[in-house]
DNA sequence: CGGTATCCGAGCCGATACTG
DNA sequence: CAGTATCGGCTCGGATACCG
C-alpha cells in the first residue's frame, strides 16, 4: 500500500502540532470530496465514485483505507450478490466536519479576495 | 518557481470546493507552522528558520512566496545593512488562524483516539 | 459491484552550494 | 541576513488492465 503522508512530526509543542496532523490528515486531492459526500449518511463505493467528481477507482480506495485507518469512517461489507459495501462517518469524523464548518465560512468569506491577490501577484511577480 | 498544488478544481458546487482551497493552501509540510510562528506579531526570515524546526531555507522561501501570493501575508524588505526582512500575518490570515481554532480543539480532543485507531488498523491488515 | 496490480509522469521536499 | 540554483529521492496521483 502506497500513500503515507508527509512526515509532520513535532515542530512545536503542542497546539501547532495537532492542527498540522489533522491538517494532513484531510489533505491530498479527495479527502475533504470523500469527508463531504459521506456526510449525509452511509453510502457505497460507486455511489462515493459518482459524488466525488473526478475521483479514480485507485484514489477512492486509498482515501478510503486511510480514512478508515484514522477511525473516521466505517466500512461494512454485506455479504450478498452481487457484492454491497457501505462506508460511514464516525461520530469522530462527524464532529470533524462540524469544526471544519468555521473553516468553510472563512474560505467563502475570503474566497475572491485571495483569487484577486493571486492574480495580483503573478502580475507583479512574473507568472507568464 | 516550482510549488503549484494539486489542482483541486471544482468537485461539488459550492461548500466542499471552498473547503478543498483552503485545506490545500494550508496544505504541504509547513505551512500551519510558519502561519503559527508568525501569528504572534511580524517576525524575520532567521527568527522563522529557528520557530519552524527541522524547515529548510529553500522550503521556508516557498512556502513564505506561497502565504504571500494568496495574500495571507506580507512582505516587508527594510533598506539597511545588514538586510533586513519582516513577514506579518494579514487580516485575513489571522482570521483564518481564527477559524483554524476549532480544528485545533478536535485534534486535541481526538488526538489519542486516532493515534489507537490506527495501530488497531495496523495491527489488523498487514503493516510490517 | 468493489476492488487490486502495475506502470509512469509530475511535483514536493531535502541536501548542498553559491550570492548580493 | 536573506535569499537563489541545481540535483535527486520519494510519494502522490492518473491511466490502464485485471479479478472475486
Amino acid at each position: 500500500m502506497s500513500q503515507r503522508h508527509t512526515d509532520v512530526s513535532v515542530q512545536f509543542g503542542d497546539h501547532a502540532c495537532a492542527l498540522a496532523e489533522v491538517v494532513d490528515r484531510v489533505s491530498g486531492k479527495w479527502a475533504i470530496g470523500v469527508l463531504v459526500a459521506a456526510a449525509a449518511g452511509p453510502i457505497r463505493f460507486t455511489e462515493l465514485e459518482r459524488a466525488v467528481e473526478g475521483i479514480s477507482r485507485r484514489m477512492l480506495t486509498l482515501t478510503l483505507r486511510n480514512l478508515e485507518r484514522d477511525g473516521l469512517l466505517t466500512r461494512t461489507v454485506y455479504p450478498v450478490v452481487p457484492p454491497k459495501v457501505e462506508y460511514e462517518l464516525t461520530d469522530v469524523a462527524r464532529e470533524l466536519n462540524e469544526s471544519l464548518a468555521g473553516l468553510t465560512a472563512w474560505a467563502e468569506r475570503h474566497r475572491t479576495t485571495i483569487a484577486l491577490a493571486r492574480k495580483e501577484y503573478d502580475a507583479q511577480h512574473g507568472n507568464g
